[in-house]
DNA sequence: ACGGTTTTGACAATCATTCTCACCATGGGA
DNA sequence: TCCCATGGTGAGAATGATTGTCAAAACCGT
């Protein structure tokens, strides 16, 4: 079930389409949602589909070279990061995003989790504030 | 744009439908979402509008009387909460949730984000896994 | 070039959430 | 107690992101 395109991990060569969507998000720093991709590769001349973009993504999500995360609002925002496990610390009022790690937060997060009977455990860590350049901007 | 309700903070009397909406989630110990609360409300004999569900949500959300965290296919859910800052422990198979607290975490959280000098450091952090009931239910 | 398979994209369909706006409830003052 | 003002409520419309549909287009190996 989790295949039938090609896309996701089965790896073929990626098409016009899919080559546009992972670069924008290659020059993009900061977390940007199906929508705005979609609009700035259509600003952009290389028109595709709405649609497409999401599968891309999606498969992308899937195939972890993006990381994706939520909006207050709910919006899905992608970004394409270093592969390995990290978090994040976005500005809240620019986008700028940081990767950061903690193994200490890793094996906290896995201890407890066992210690409650937990298994395959996972877990989601964000950190939001408004970085230096926003504060001084913003008084 | 926060306020004009007194629902939030202000507290007056809380209405019927209010106090149904809150006792609902006392009672449940997993997190809900907006959609299924108006649907048990409803079932229950007690209908309340769903608009008004969302809102009484928000409002305690604001109030800080309920935790809203997003599905992983951008559906709010919600849960009452103590009031103290914590963190949650999710079984993805049945729902089941833990509060947990990890001073360290905060710390570190805290830590990070200064020294890359952001201010007004807020974060979100869940951890998903198979609760040992689950694991044994479904080999 | 050919046949089969995969991907694309325009558009319709979903679905949660928000908005609108007329109607109801409460509470203090006359 | 009666009446009005303020705020809360709810049915349904409106919004907006995401997903589904399906025929046409791009590919691939032969």
């Amino acid at each position: 079930m989790t295949s039938s395109t090609n896309t996701s991990a089965t790896s073929r060569k990626p098409t016009r389409q899919q080559a546009a969507v992972a670069e924008l998000l290659e020059r993009s720093d900061d977390f940007t949602s199906a929508q705005t991709v979609h609009a700035r590769l259509r600003d952009a001349g290389a028109g595709v589909g709405l649609a497409t973009v999401y599968r891309t993504l999606q498969s992308m999500v899937e195939a972890g070279t993006v990381d994706v995360l939520r909006t207050d609002d709910g919006e899905a925002v992608y970004r394409a990061c270093s592969t390995h496990h990290h978090h994040h610390l976005v500005c809240r009022a620019c986008g700028r995003t940081v990767e950061v790690e903690g193994p200490a937060v890793e094996r906290w997060a896995d201890t407890v989790a066992r210690d409650h009977g937990f298994s395959g455990v996972t877990h989601t860590l964000e950190i939001f504030g408004t970085c230096a350049d926003c504060t001084a901007a913003a008084p």
